[in-house]
DNA sequence: AGCACGCCGACT
DNA sequence: GTCGGCGTGCTC
């Protein structure tokens, strides 16, 4: 009987397949977690070795065609992580290593490391970079040496005058020679003091270094958490280890990874999917290093391969961004979890506001529970004030109260912030003659109206129109824009409040890294201005001039039908409330609504976050919702209703477990989106292990559905939102 | 997911 | 008479 060897290719197939080893290898000696290129079919493929096993004598058997790694590209941790995540998220294995793996990395043999030679570590001065031609050979060796020293045998091989351009930098004084192990000495800032809540916290956690604990971290904005972090991670490199800092997507700005490089005495690494292919298999290879280094990035940040990992820290652990929304549908935060129980390492999860999910752990006893009760410095909490706007007549949007205290903010030389969730002048254009209104063919959803743009956008399916100058309908002059975006919010206040600027940021006004940047860089020039945004305007960025905050309407999170909505809701309060008086100004927060009486404003106001939350959590457990339930969502999208239908409610009668309950096949809550009608089946089960039971009966029945290759189907373990 | 194999319409 | 449509079936 010969030995095989499975592999897992990076294929929507449930299992992996058998090869022999190629010729003249002992199959014993090929480890578990190499890459080897396989023959599938008439194409090759890069697999990753999985296991061993013993198999009849099968004429089907093929040899593998060449073998990549002597030894696994995971360390262990990390592969058990990605074993139990392909398992728990029921995603192919294949699929689930290739998201682990930079593109390029797939593929080629890895460069060997380089003898021990000298490294070049950069003395950054922008204005001497901007001297430099672009393309040029110092040019390019500058850039290389941006995100910390590197070995000369990595940056020899940048351009074919990399010598010469190595002398020219030296003369310049634009980078210095260092001897690789000091490395871990780049001298840095001090960092500040920390108060007594800090020192606790940071106290707590290095005494229970070297074993595995979740700590939830628990600090009101401007309590200075990124200090214990950065603490820790001083900790942690001291020890010769590495450390994993996870970001929420918009939280990696230019300024976090600067505040991390200044204060830490190690290469801090930028991760995130926005890296083109050679950067990320530069920052993949750098990583496998088992020098003290920090990796910090965003949800795929997680498969960092660090093989000394020593610790790992999730900031604003709430955000819904590191749940990935497609293919392999995992929670970077949970993975990371896992990740830092198979290291033995602890890892901290920090917010302001932490999911339900999170305080249902540390009510089982799972999680440690820190807090950093005072706001660091001297600046107060902000008086929150909810504002019934029933009896108004507002302007744009805008009430006579919220329009006051901006007017004061600024006669006063101090900053305002308005926060409206939605993008755009205005969410409907209406004919009051007809009653005409645009929908998107595609979505049947109302296009959203871009003025300045002059059109009609699907904000569903990113299809556009020209702007309609009479009513398409009636060819009336009845057109009006309903509702309120961030557009009209700008453009009001632009009239009103001539003598200031007003910023406007969203994915609109904001539509690459650099134009936000030159935004805020305006904001916090600290002159009066008035900041108009969605949610990139309500996380994390230290505005010290605003004094006002204005959340425009919270009417949609208050009567949703997502049980979700209530959390989100009361999380950007407090989030909003986080950016007001973080100077030593006191702060004051208004909320606009029509519905003032609303429970959560009292508990909210009354008891903060934590009231909030134990309600909400009581509520959740009365009703059996998650976190007091688990769930699982199949969804399945195609052009016709018929055959979708006809798949879930198969899917649905395949399930035979009552411990599950099975909702559906319903319509999605946005059924139709860029010409697909979609639907789907909710799963839902008390005990976890009885849901995850269902889902490994259900798996075959569902690849092996004759309608599952003539749609789009997928299954989402711990849904966060369910459309 | 690819890619081949396989049976029916408009083209040099 | 062929080029090619995409239905369905398989890939160790």
């Amino acid at each position: 009987m010969p030995t095989i060897l499975r592999v897992a290719v990076p294929l929507p197939l449930p299992d992996p397949f058998d090869y022999l080893p190629p010729e003249s290898v002992a199959a014993a000696s090929i480890a578990v977690g190499a890459r080897v290129r396989v023959p599938f079919g008439a194409r090759e493929l890069i697999g990753v070795v999985v296991g061993h096993g013993e198999v009849e004598r099968s004429p089907r058997l093929r040899p593998i065609l060449a073998l990549f790694d002597p030894r696994p590209v995971f360390p262990e941790p990390l592969w058990q992580a990605l074993l139990w995540a392909a398992r728990y998220y029921v995603h192919p294995l294949g699929e689930a290593l290739a998201t682990a793996l930079p593109a390029p990395v797939r593929e080629r043999l890895d460069a060997p490391e380089g003898s021990h030679d000298q490294a070049l570590r950069l003395r950054p001065d922008p204005a001497q970079r901007a001297r430099l031609r672009a393309g040029s050979a110092p040019a390019l060796l500058y850039d290389a040496l941006v995100d910390g020293p590197q070995p000369w045998s990595r940056l020899r091989g940048l351009s074919p005058q990399s010598t010469s351009a190595r002398r020219r930098l030296l003369q310049l004084g634009l980078v210095e020679p260092l001897a690789l192990d000091a490395q871990a000495r780049l001298a840095t800032t001090a960092p500040p003091p920390l108060n007594a809540a800090q020192q606790q916290a940071v106290a707590a956690l290095v005494a229970s270094h070297g074993a595995f604990a979740t700590t939830l971290l628990e600090g009101v904005t401007g309590s200075g958490k990124t200090e214990v972090y950065l603490a820790l991670i001083e900790h942690a490199l001291a020890r010769g280890e590495q450390a994993l800092v996870l970001v929420p997507e918009i939280g990696l700005t230019p300024q976090t990874l600067a505040r991390f490089r200044e204060r830490l005495a190690a290469p801090v690494l930028a991760w995130h999917s926005g890296l083109a292919d050679g950067a990320r298999a530069r920052a993949f290879e750098r990583a496998r290093a088992d020098t003290p280094m920090v990796v910090i990035g965003t949800r795929s940040a997680v498969f960092a391969p660090l093989p000394k990992l020593g610790l790992i820290v999730i900031d604003e652990e709430h955000d819904p961004s590191f749940k990935q929304h497609e293919g392999f549908r995992y929670h970077a935060r949970d993975v990371a979890v896992v990740r830092a129980k198979h290291s033995g390492v602890a890892i901290v999860l920090g917010s302001a506001t932490p999911a339900l999910e999170t305080l249902a752990n540390v009510e089982r006893g799972r999680f440690r529970h820190l807090r950093l009760d005072a706001r660091a410095g001297h600046a107060q909490p902000p008086a929150v004030e909810v504002v019934d706007v029933r009896r108004e007549r507002l302007q744009d949007g805008l009430g006579g109260k919220a329009l006051d205290a901006i007017a004061s903010a600024l006669a006063r030389g101090e900053q305002a912030l308005v926060f409206r969730n939605r993008r755009g002048f205005a969410p409907v254009l209406h004919c009051i003659d007809c009653g005409w209104h645009g929908d998107c063919d595609r979505c049947e959803r109302a296009f959203t109206l871009h003025r300045a743009r002059a059109r009609l956008v699907c904000h569903h399916c990113g299809r556009e129109r020209p702007l309609p100058r009479q009513c398409p309908a009636c060819q009336g002059e009845g057109l009006v824009a309903v509702g309120i975006g961030t557009e009209r919010l700008e453009a009001a206040l632009a009239q009103r409040f001539p003598t200031v600027p007003v910023l406007r940021l969203d994915r609109d006004s904001a539509r690459s890294a650099d134009q936000f940047e030159r935004v805020l860089a305006r904001a916090h020039a600290g002159e009066p201005c008035i900041l108009v945004g969605t949610q990139m305007l309500a996380k994390g960025h230290d505005l010290h001039g605003v004094t006002v905050a204005l959340i425009a309407d919270a009417d949609a999170g208050l009567h949703s039908t997502d049980p979700r909505a209530s959390e989100r809701l009361a999380q950007l309060i407090i989030q909003v409330a986080g950016r007001a008086g973080r100077g030593t100004r006191r702060g004051r927060v208004l909320i606009q609504t029509h519905h003032p009486e609303h429970a959560l404003f009292r508990t909210l106001l009354g008891g903060g976050y934590p009231a909030f939350a134990r309600e909400e959590l009581s509520l959740r457990e009365a009703l059996a919702l998650p976190p007091y339930s688990a769930q699982a969502l199949l969804r399945a999208e195609a052009r016709e209703r018929a055959p979708i239908d006809q798949f879930l409610a198969e899917a649905a009668a395949a399930v035979s477990d009552d411990a599950v309950r099975v909702a559906g096949p319903l319509p999605a809550p946005h059924a139709r989106r860029a010409g697909y009608e979609r639907a789907q089946v909710l799963l839902e089960a008390s005990q976890r292990s009885r849901l995850h039971a269902a889902l490994e009966r259900l798996l075959p029945v569902l690849h092996a559905h004759p309608l599952a290759r003539r749609l789009r189907w997928s299954l989402d373990v711990d849904p966060i939102a369910l459309d």
